[in-house]
DNA sequence: ATCATTGTGTACCGATTGGTATGTTATGAT
DNA sequence: ATCATAACATACCAATCGGTACACAATGAT
């Protein structure tokens, strides 16, 4: 081979990452990457392509990296009640503690790009059914454990779980008073019988 | 006085609208605007102020009538349970008749600019606050005739609604299966009671 | 009829946009 | 040591960005 790279590929992508997160697809421009990331355009584009490939991939590892989290909540520990719990309020925790204030990527992608690129239409659709699918595992692990005995299918309280979730982090962007949150947490919760 | 306007102010801001509705505040071209509202970039800069300026009025003029249509339908006829039914599947209704999928512009706002802008940060925050209000008003006539008698107080409850219909909004934008969303719709109504 | 005033259309401003051509430097195979 | 290859930095590209200067047209008061 020839000369080697002299950046570290999957650590520029995690940059690209945080910059798309915090501003989005739009408001980002090259200048912004090059900045952030610490290489120039012509590395940019011979590493991930155009400036929506580079986007593309930085929402995949964020995907990726969000599941893997909400697994590990979710489908360990003993009660699922308090699995949920636990996973309701970390999420709250962190956009509170997040000074950019930037919620979660994969959404602000939905409301930013879904309409007009089916491309992220289908990437951010399929990672909330996925979202959905673990919320529904673990529903089903409280049911079989008998810890659960909801009135409602796995599935549909799984998925409205997943609603309300991007419900509530939407709405912390607009920095509400945490008592807003909170109680909202707790009615939701309610729904895990 | 002197030469008068040659253009409608208002509907050239409900134009401003639905330009900015759709696209967004930063994909939102001073080109887009001039074609779509008719008129020359000076008319705009001299009735509306700049770029920023337009955007504020026409999100303004957005919350207006959507707190209107929310007023118009809670809190008017006899069953409360049945007026949020009709809420909830009116705007699922919409958003999946919607070709262009804008979803709700004040929440496409409150991803976009709220984190960035504080302006936006209370504009957003407090249309969705009197959102809850309204909610809020519509459960406790519930309680007051007897349709409803919920364990939870009804600001949390109503908060809630507000959240899960937040949630739907934004999810509706990644075109989900319809049985999803009106899974979610059955669940979430299933908060009152 | 004249004049001050203000809306309109055109044409332009400097700055920034996403993207690339180019020359140079580093590397491994031969 | 030579050479093909590819990453590097610089400098540039046309196009578009938000915003405005300016000349002209229309209006009402005098």
């Amino acid at each position: 081979m020839v000369r080697q790279r002299e950046f570290d590929v999957d650590q520029a992508l995690e940059d690209a990452m945080h910059i798309f997160w915090s501003k989005g697809y739009e408001a980002t421009s090259l200048s912004d990457l090059t900045a952030g990331m610490g290489i120039q355009r012509p590395s940019i584009y011979s590493a991930f392509g155009d400036k929506k490939e580079l986007f593309e991939a930085a929402l995949r590892k964020y995907t990726a990296a969000h599941a893997a989290q909400a697994r590990s909540v979710l489908l360990h520990g003993e009660s699922v009640k308090e699995a949920f719990k636990r996973y309701f309020e970390g999420i709250v925790e962190e956009s509170y503690a997040d000074p950019q204030n930037r919620g979660c990527f994969c959404i602000n992608t939905m409301v930013e790009m879904a309409p007009h690129d089916e491309k992220f239409e289908i990437l951010t659709r399929e990672h909330e059914m996925y979202l959905a699918a673990i919320f529904q595992e673990a529903i089903e692990r409280g049911l079989r454990s008998g810890e659960l005995h909801t009135g409602v299918d796995a599935k549909s309280l799984a998925q409205t779980l997943v609603v309300s979730l991007i419900g509530l982090t939407v709405m912390m962007k607009a920095r509400p008073e945490r008592s807003f949150v909170d109680h909202s947490v707790e009615v939701i919760l309610t729904l895990i019988q």
